[in-house]
DNA sequence: GCTAGTAATTGGTAAGACAACTTAGTTAGC
DNA sequence: GCTAACTAAGTTGTCTTACCAATTACTAGC
């Protein structure tokens, strides 16, 4: 056997441009909102051709990270994660409510669990204003749904584990969307209980100030399966089958 | 309020060309390793330009969903789920071994637990056959690591939640490629004992067997905090502190 | 079987026509 | 005079055709 060489891999052209761009982005050269250069502009500064060029901002577009107008031009979007279920949803009809709900139940309390090990007080703090802004919302008869995501989503954040956070933000996008989805198609309409909701969140907050592991997972798990019950109650059960 | 109108959008060219693609490979008119027109002949066929179709195979290249080989053609890959995690890793440096192992730990002993309760009949056969693999594997003093992928992704598989599976398989791509860079970049050697490798794997398959949902996680994440050890094992353990 | 040459195919570029948006200037109405 | 609506020119994304380069697949000849 003759000496081992690395394999000089040639990356394609448009596969560099995707990592320029986000490597601008995440290092905030780039920020959302920003308006990218032109296509023509652009190209010469990245020495590559118009076609190649527009190869890799497609797939930025697609992935959501950036957004074309035409006549515009390219604006970043505001992503803190890389939404995949979003995109793998429109596509793959396998996706029921039943099944995101389900993964939500599996993955969340276990997340929540951790959080109650690994929150630090600012985090405490993070959580305790978006706690107050539901508080304010439930108050006022409205369903506070951004605070909601923002709760779930802080509470991931908390693990300090970036695999976690995109876990648990996906699932939420996803959540949106088919609900989305289902108003629009069916004129379904979600019924929650309001205070119900309420206090389920301030016992998961509660849970994760003090540190109880254990409490943690049941209330976020009580939680959910609250969600579960309010979303397919009136609904046919036969939906837990056709969720393969 | 006047009267409301679905917004006419306008679907971008190369977006339409990646929904057909893949809808064609849904539906199995195409399988993994068939190879695509070339691309003169596809863009005819599909009534765009070269560079308009290479904006939307690209985005399937990057995706992972199919495979260009220069002066080869296109091929489909065998993808049973969205892998976008491999990418994520590719850009994003805050993804550490240590939070893969951490998010594994917080997904895998759930997705374990649901399996002891969904599990069919059928899919204890498919268990108990990659398990056998393992043990021939095992006896023969190699690291069975197709055979370890297989089992992991077929318990997600057998809970027939696509999302779950999709975030198991990603996470496994995952390990897969930073062990992967390590070894490359460190010459870091993974030395895995596997002995209790396989007895953890059949203790697993017990439980599922035996749908004793308490043991089933149990095992499970004796099984994963053993494989972080071997991971770590005179590493630096400061790593559990820039997982962030 | 091996090799060399040829065809097929993707990788990438260039230039241009077109469509949609932006901006600035102009006009109409108050 | 001031504002609002229209207009026209410039900017920018969208998509096409045409061309060459690099790589792989194939075939003929040995």
């Amino acid at each position: 056997m003759s000496f081992q060489v690395n394999r000089i891999e040639k990356k394609k052209a448009y596969r560099e441009i995707v990592e320029e761009v986000w490597q601008a982005i995440k290092k905030h050269s780039l920020a959302p909102g920003d308006k990218l250069p032109p296509e023509r502009e652009l190209s010469h500064q990245l020495n590559v051709g118009r076609p190649t060029l527009r190869e890799g901002l497609s797939v930025l577009d697609y992935l959501g990270i950036v957004e074309s107008v035409q006549g515009g031009g390219y604006y970043v979007k505001s992503v803190t994660h890389l939404d995949l279920s979003a995109h793998l949803a429109s596509i793959n009809r396998n996706v029921s409510p039943y099944s995101i709900i389900t993964a939500r139940l599996t993955l969340e309390p276990e997340v929540c669990k951790l959080s109650a090990r690994t929150r630090t007080e600012e985090d405490l703090n993070t959580l305790a204003g978006i706690v107050n802004q539901i508080k304010k919302g439930v108050k006022q008869g409205i369903y506070p749904k951004k605070e909601d995501r923002g709760f779930h989503t802080a509470i991931a954040d908390t693990t300090g584990n970036p695999l976690l956070g995109s876990m648990v933000k996906s699932l939420l996008a996803l959540t949106d969307q088919l609900v989305y989805q289902a108003i629009q198609s069916t004129g379904y309409r979600f019924d929650l209980r309001l205070h119900d909701f309420q206090s389920d969140h301030e016992a998961i907050f509660r849970a994760i100030k003090n540190q109880d592991e254990k409490e943690a997972y049941r209330a976020m798990r009580s939680h959910l399966l609250r969600v579960k019950r309010d979303m397919f109650s009136g609904w046919e059960e036969e939906n837990e089958h056709s969720s393969t």
